[in-house]
DNA sequence: ATGGTATATTCTAAAGATCGAATATTATTA
DNA sequence: TAATAATATTCGATCTTTAGAATATACCAT
């Protein structure tokens, strides 16, 4: 019981596991937006863009609404944009380290290139 | 740039995407502990506890402290306690579908038997 | 009905995560 | 310096996630 909890709440981490799919929350933090427009705002694969919605649907941290042709997309509970406020604050608090690992990256991106 | 942040910000949401390390991250909720500490309260394996350990180590969500033969763990940031309090208030809000999803698993579970 | 537009699903290969077993490291005490 | 205790790392098998290509579905307008 406490263990399947703790599984629910993983997988509530794991919904959020992916750049892509922080990026579709992030752009839904003002309200509601179609696939289409994510799709063109993040500049992403119709198919890939899909499937990481329907990610976030099944774990339930997005709803979604057709109207017609389309299929618009909001975040179901503000409480998930308050937490990514808070990681904002933490990220800030931390930038150091997060400009630690952007500097690592550009390294090695120039190495690969 | 923008791309690096949400890498960033999915690492951390990756970090805790297992369960057995959202129960290191509850055991450390009132201060810190010896791996071994948390082993015993875990009823883990010992290298599996270390992985994991590892892994929040390297995201920076817990420091250590050694202090002879022990290790002693703690969470590096109190922000983090507190996204787990608003995940707690989270699955307080939507515990009909956390009380569906746990009949679901329970019910897998008396199939498979 | 047909054609077009928007979105979802299925498939496959590649990359990544997980576990336990075995082994290594580090500190302590005899 | 051995022997022991606490923790970490490496290895290999298995399972999961991911991206993109191809295909399917749903809705609308003609």
């Amino acid at each position: 019981m406490q263990d399947a909890l703790r599984q629910f709440k993983a997988d509530f981490f794991q919904a959020l596991a992916h750049p892509t799919r922080i990026a579709i929350v992030e752009q839904l933090r003002e309200g509601e937006l179609s696939a289409g427009t994510i799709i063109e705002r993040l500049g992403i694969e119709q198919a890939n863009a899909s499937q990481h919605l329907a990610i976030l649907r099944a774990k339930n941290i997005l709803v979604n609404r057709k109207a017609g042709n389309q299929v618009f997309y909001s975040v179901r509970d503000r409480r998930i944009i308050e937490i990514l406020d808070i990681m904002r604050q933490y990220f800030h608090a931390h930038i150091t380290e997060v400009l630690a690992t952007l500097k690592a990256i550009d390294k090695a991106d120039k190495v690969r290139r």
